[in-house]
DNA sequence: CCCGTACTACGATGCCTATCGTACGAGTCG
DNA sequence: CGACTCGTACGATAGGCATCGTAGTACGGG
């Protein structure tokens, strides 16, 4: 599923061959995982991983960043001390056009429902 | 998440308000379940339980058809002895307009690509 | 009424995963 | 160097889930 690392400090990801739609339904299945993957395509570009203020420890978000990477879903690289996590939309709208608008306006829509019964 | 059963042999449904895009996305994620709801999209009707040649046993498929239906993917009904299974395209297409398609169609791709390593 | 077909219910099993806590490694800044 | 911050690794835990097999229920037809 993912290239293996060649130093340590780097990051294995799928190439955009290797991810299968499964795999990122999967990801963005999670509620933590989707939230992180709207913010990140609000802002538009990278951001760090503690520039999320996640209610779950520091280990389980480590954690969910690294099934969004091994699913290719986001892209992620250290920069100094800072871990940036950027979305994959090139990968994702060639091998699936439109689906990731689709999934985002989805999400979109369902944030503004009453949160319900 | 679903409605109760007033009669025995009456299948609960969610309501479309219901119907969470987390579990939408997480019942598509499994192989076995994004196959049938291709099948059933490819077709266009309602189709039998044992329409389908699944690679599974018949516990197994009965266990997806439930987590299609209680997601909110596919709406069930008994005809006779026959179950009957129909995509819930409206209900999904007015809570995220161009989901089902998108989904549908990056199933299609990818299905089109080389199985690869 | 009896049988066959269609599907379910239940229990078991083994794997996956979301979560935590603690201890550690890598960089940066004084 | 030393301390602090960011994020990881590892182990534990509890719950979820895909799968099976077996036994059972519901319906329709002869």
């Amino acid at each position: 599923m993912t290239r293996p690392a060649v130093s340590s400090r780097d990051l294995p990801h799928p190439t955009r061959e290797e991810i299968r739609l499964e795999g990122v339904l999967h990801a963005l299945s999670d509620p933590m995982r989707l939230r992180i993957v709207r913010e990140l395509a609000a802002v538009g570009e990278e951001l760090s991983c503690s520039h999320f203020d996640l209610p779950v420890t520091k280990s389980t978000a480590t954690h969910h960043f690294r099934v969004l990477r091994e699913s290719g879903v986001i892209q992620q690289i250290y920069r100094g001390t800072a871990k940036m996590n950027g979305l994959r939309r090139d990968d994702l709208d060639g091998l699936f056009p439109g689906l990731l608008d689709a999934l985002l306006d989805a999400a979109d829509r369902q944030a503004v429902r009453p949160k319900s019964a």
